[in-house]
DNA sequence: GGCTCATGTAAAAGCTATTCACATGAGCTG
DNA sequence: CAGCTCATGTGAATAGCTTTTACATGAGCC
């Protein structure tokens, strides 16, 4: 109870590090609450400060929400490079590897996440947050042109951009339907990883990539993250 | 200034038809400020009534919102009913219209789709309204369905449900990300419909089926939505 | 030591959600 | 048609949040 009171004591009168304080409070009440259900005030109660505290900070709520999401974008870019790899070590495997991690990022931030894209945000009007989105995107369409540069020539292909935009519509709409493990998922007969992966091969075959790709390949030797059947789906009927 | 005197003074004490009221202006408000910025004491002013009032008729604030996206279900499930209409005049050309009717909804309908699904509002802890999602996404289910009894027969392909399920998320991802009038939009240098219906004629390759459709294969004559030109997307480079 | 400014606090105004006791009148009952 | 009842509204009150303003504190610098 005298909760506030004692870190008070423990600290002083100025906190020392509010700023930080408040954006992991907020990260902390969002992923219980929900974008919406986050509160200034319940922020600053966590940090021990006043209500009027976190204003020498932020602007108001909404700049406290964004600079979550900002945060999120960059997390997310870093995430994305990593999984990417520069495509090692072959672009097909890397690619569903930057797929897999678009849903881990959602499952397991789900704060960032729904900041990200949930929160209603004008990503458009702020530049900074527009700017960082755009970087972790920049990473999904790199990947496409190297995918696509690799395409078979016989065919008609899209332009890589469009390549890219498909991918990323893909991974979100099976994030946001189904890959967090919040109250507004929809059951589901497998992991949002299958699904995804399917949709993604599946995806690629229309544009003459060969898919049957056996777990000894190219990948390195480990437990296969998918038990290997006819395809990127169970049995066939 | 005197509005809500006024409309007192019409309508004398009892509204009549409150309800009704209500949900006409809570969607009003969400279609302006989006489902956070709704607030039911505005919702109250706007039917001019006491902010007391709206309590006769909803538990609370999330009961109303959940009534929205019970309705944005119906209507939706509705749109989906339409669209597909039951496969005619044949399978592809109506599956194809049920994804544009889905971001026409997005588009049209802000209000009701933030409700539906971003609203952050627990789907399934309220059987009425997973009921409603659910119905909703059997119009989907079923279109999957009779597309996969025409796939070609010599490939692998996976289980209808999944088929569903990719093209649900392939839908919802291009709606989310880029299929409203919102400030949360990105940019974009195509329609969101033409992106969707080239992702999905991709995936429809995919697996086995023939995408080569000329606009007067078993269309009924009428202006192309799509300029005819190599494929789904522009001239290849 | 003393000054200054970033950082916190307290208090207040204005908003919302929600509840409760009370008012009204629409519609049934006789 | 009189009277009753109950669904539907009202007013007022509580509690919490946001944001602003005037004031307090003390960390860092001369």
């Amino acid at each position: 109870m005298s909760w506030q009171k004692d870190r008070r004591a423990e600290r002083g009168y100025h906190h020392g590090n509010l700023k930080e304080a408040l954006l992991q409070a907020a990260l902390d009440l969002i992923s219980q609450k929900g974008p919406a259900g986050f509160t200034f005030a319940d922020a600053a109660r966590m940090a021990g400060v006043s209500p009027a505290a976190p204003y020498r900070h932020f602007r108001d709520r909404d700049e406290l929400l964004s600079s979550i999401a900002q945060r999120g974008f960059e997390q997310f870019e870093a995430l994305l490079t990593q999984a990417w790899d520069d495509g090692r070590p072959d672009t097909v495997t890397a690619f569903e590897r930057v797929g897999k991690a678009y849903l881990a990022f959602a499952r397991n931030e789900p704060a960032f996440y729904s900041a990200m894209f949930e929160s209603g945000l004008p990503v458009d009007a702020n530049p900074t947050l527009m700017a960082a989105s755009e970087r972790a995107f920049a990473i999904i369409r790199a990947a496409a042109e190297r995918l696509a540069a690799m395409a078979p020539p016989g065919m008609p292909r899209p332009p890589a951009m469009m390549m890219a935009l498909h991918i990323w519509s893909m991974s979100h709409g099976v994030a946001s339907l189904f890959g967090r493990g919040d109250a507004a998922r929809r059951k589901l007969p497998m992991s949002p990883e299958e699904l995804l992966e399917a949709e993604v091969l599946i995806y690629l075959r229309g544009l003459g990539f060969p898919t049957d790709r056996r777990p000894s390949d190219q990948k390195p030797p480990g437990p296969p993250p998918v038990p290997p059947s006819g395809g990127p789906w169970g049995t066939p009927k």
